[in-house]
DNA sequence: GCCGATATCGGGCATGTGCCCGATTGGCGC
DNA sequence: GCGCCAATCGGGCACATGCCCGATATCGGC
């Protein structure tokens, strides 16, 4: 073919305008359709057949890693390159299961994407540099699915000691509440640490929040 | 002025390039630098004293905020733009309140940026509508004041220390980054925590997510 | 029956936090 | 000059946290 047609999904608008705006300045790169969600990408495949799909992870409605099963269980040919803000490892490994072809994080340079979507319609699998290194770990640490969801997984208990500490009480008061001792709700504590590798309670309170385990305006 | 002067502040590549792509076929407008951080769009807003900055709100380092706050009180000619993915009432008053002239959402059309950065240019305010309906209310329940006032107690370094506690770092860690003594911090901390009334990790964390100082995704 | 996961409880220890007390320096306004 | 405030630094103290070590009990699966 002469051109790669391209499929731009992000909720953006601004995103989209700039990545079009970007992409037409290259030979042999052609944007043929937008996307403001998941579903709408997913629909916009089918009709428009693209070489490419550029996708956005986090996109209202359906999320861009489902966006990505569904376009690949139907259109094996169409490949997909993720374009992210963050580097999360869990993030990166969901998008990959799901079938991306490439993972891109969106603070990398602009030859760096253009360089990304030469690799991934030669076939090939493009990772952010920043985005390897964990890939690799995660493979060398044992099976890497098995091992993220091991570690995202948190017990009953544990995600309600995490809910507490994300709400600002201390193992004593958690203790009271809960009515155990404060040394059982220290030893929860360590787990969830270990389990997610968040060490210091602003990350953990972090994390509950994306958890939706508790919102920042409590 | 024949060219507006833009200097565009993001800490996505893919943005910058974007958005300088959008605004030079634009006639009248110009890009002139760009920016990946807070410290380097204050710095460079010294240097090459644009007529308008395109801030994003979260960036690495020193927010869109606090560099709003350091531009204008330096520059006031200088108009700044914000651009941001969220359209939460606490974070846009902090904008605002830090001296912003306008608050673009990014999922809003391109043309919407257009006339955003005409009406600022104007030395008019520019609300992106879904924003506006927020600023209103704020603005009627008198709520948004108060808000202000008690932020507005804090004071410059007050606020880099309370951004690093929510980033998960210790007082020691503090210390280090800031080049001053652990006890310096823990003053710091105290005097944000009696000022605030929030007396724990977990509350502070999330005051500053509302403040838009970190993201939970951090 | 044995094993793993879960939940419970405890000791100990280095470090960090939260909250007092004090102080000096420099800038800015009156 | 004087007061005020921000920023810096320090001592001290009760307590909490983070991280080791250990243990018992229950429950479900193979």
């Amino acid at each position: 073919m002469a051109c790669v047609r391209i499929l731009l999904a992000d909720d953006h608008e601004i995103m989209l305008g700039g990545l079009r705006s970007l992409i037409e300045r290259e030979p042999g790169l052609e944007v043929v359709a937008e996307a403001r969600d998941g579903a709408q990408a997913v629909a916009m495949a089918r009709e428009v057949e693209p070489d490419l799909v550029l996708m956005d992870v986090s996109m209202p409605g359906l999320n861009g890693i489902e966006a990505t099963r569904r376009i690949r269980s139907r259109q094996p040919l169409t490949r997909v390159l993720c374009l992210s803000s963050h580097s999360d490892p869990v993030m990166v490994e969901a998008m990959l299961e799901a079938g991306a072809s490439g993972y891109q994080l969106k603070d990398h340079a602009v030859d760096e994407l253009v360089r990304a979507i030469g690799v991934v319609m030669a076939n090939e699998t493009y990772l952010s540099p920043r985005v390897a290194g964990g890939v690799v770990q995660a493979m060398l640490s044992g099976s890497g699915s098995a091992a993220a969801s091991k570690r995202a997984q948190l017990t009953e208990r544990e995600r309600e000691v995490l809910q507490l500490i994300a709400e600002g009480f201390s193992n004593k008061q958690m203790a009271e509440r809960l009515n155990v001792s404060a040394k059982t709700v220290g030893t929860h504590r360590e787990h969830i640490m270990a389990k997610l590798d968040i060490h210091t309670v602003a990350g953990l309170t972090k994390y509950a929040i994306q958890l939706g385990l508790t919102s920042p305006e409590t």
